[in-house]
DNA sequence: TCATAAATAGAATATATTTTCCATTTCTTG
DNA sequence: CAAGAAATGGAAAATATATTCTATTTATGA
């Protein structure tokens, strides 16, 4: 069935795709799934890579070719290598180009933010201290509950995390801020905490981060400068120093860190 | 003579070029030539096409492709298609075989995850459409409200974007899902909605997207796949595509994206 | 102009890639 | 649970593509 004409468009190719690949077998859903995530291999790639990526034979790549209703493999490679040349451009072309659109457009606000976030990831490498990382994972590791505190631009990474440590099985709770107190009554000595804050400092988050410290449990701060009141408690610090544009800071170098901080813990968890 | 190493990069190959063109016999400077206006069709093509395009034999191409320090045409494409699209399976099976190595020390699990958001970053350049984001800006300064739909993975996206708009004076709402029915029955025709959602796609995140794209409000989806259930919605779709470390996402592409649609919206707000 | 070297075209060969085929396994359905 | 259908993996065959080889042409310089 469905061996009619090919599709003439990536995008009909797409919706087509889309259409099909619930009712699709297994190893035929696994080269759709491939191709949705890395349209952009196929004009440049062979058969047989293309069916490595997705973790099947070549073979079962042909037939999904021909489910999608090409002939083969090459004719729909041929749809794919038609319209390559306008996405051509390597990383740093399609940057000028994006900039080139005029400077209020959201092109070039995308440029300029792609730039930032490039180099605020770039920068974390060094930014942070490998010791003081594992320092915090095996910290965070032998806690009962992890306690996690950040607002506003925080807000975002703390609750990261708590999604994070949930699908890792680690007990961690949100200090939500909403609804009277908090969870500032459960802290207990065997617990520990991940504060998270950012100049200029939110008052309700230093205030945690310090009750907590004072009460003996371990505390973990991710923020962006040495002067951060967070260094001042006896805490773990992670630096991270996001690149502003105009009034704007980006939060992809923070929000690794807190994925690599995630990651780490878990994997001392569940190794030990 | 010049048979030395090959270039490295496209930068390395076209100022050679360049170098060289004088010095060519006729033939190959047809060549030189021909790849100096069409570097984009090396990645696609066969050396019969490209010799054909320039006006030359095959053989003629093949002692041009010597000539530039390959060792023939094959190495020569393999750089055009790396700089293009190779770099995320290499990326992927060096880290499988890191993973396989077992050096899960912190540091190199910083070092990956920020290997991986920089890739992430650099392609969201490629992925996002800049006219797609115009009109996502476009659709959300007009609306009176903007309702923001993100679950799991996707929530600390949306509670940025909440923070930004806050910030910046324009009225959202996060639809929260905790207490109740949400904020579904806020729902007006001159309100818009933005709604993030990822693999495998929040059924609550999906239905309200629909509810909303059925009581015309303008829907404006950040997902991954060009198969999202988000993208059979008349929304305006942008893609960022994050690379995978073990099991995980990074979210730093993603953070960036949202923060330019916000900024973008803000900008158009307050400058209308 | 002639001797020599370089360059070229085209066919022949080697290699890579696609495509088909079929035995085996895995699902469906009565 | 058995019979049939669908799906799969692997390898063999067919095709496309890259590469080399050599006879011929074109350029070079004394």
């Amino acid at each position: 069935m469905s061996h009619e004409h090919p599709p003439q468009s990536q995008d009909a190719f797409l919706s087509r795709l889309t259409q099909s690949i619930d009712r699709m077998p297994r190893r035929l859903r696994q080269c759709a799934e491939f191709v949705a995530t890395h349209p952009e291999r196929i004009a440049v790639s062979t058969v047989a890579e293309l069916a490595a990526g997705a973790g099947v034979q070549p073979s079962a790549f042909m037939r999904f070719c021909r489910e999608m209703g090409f002939t083969g493999f090459s004719q729909m490679q041929k749809l794919f290598r038609q319209d390559y040349a306008q996405r051509w451009p390597d990383y740093q072309t399609r940057l000028q180009s994006l900039h080139a659109q005029g400077s209020d457009s959201a092109g070039a606000l995308l440029a300029d933010f792609v730039e930032a976030g490039r180099l605020s990831v770039e920068n974390l490498a060094h930014s942070v201290d490998p010791k003081s990382l594992d320092e915090a994972a095996a910290l965070l590791s032998t806690a009962r509950t992890i306690h996690l505190v950040g607002f506003r631009r925080a807000f975002p990474v703390v609750s990261y995390l708590s999604y994070a440590f949930e699908k890792m099985g680690v007990p961690a709770v949100l200090a939500s801020g909403v609804g009277g107190l908090g969870t500032r009554h459960l802290f207990s000595p065997d617990d520990a905490m991940i504060a998270v804050s950012f100049a200029p400092y939110t008052e309700q988050a230093i205030e945690l981060a310090q009750d907590a410290s004072a009460r003996g449990l371990p505390v973990v701060a991710i923020t962006d400068l040495v002067t951060s009141p967070l260094m001042r408690l006896k805490s773990t610090a992670l630096l991270v120093n996001e690149i502003e544009v105009g009034a704007f800071r980006t939060l992809s170098a923070t929000m690794i860190l807190a994925m690599v901080l995630a990651v780490a813990v878990g994997a001392r968890r569940s190794g030990s």
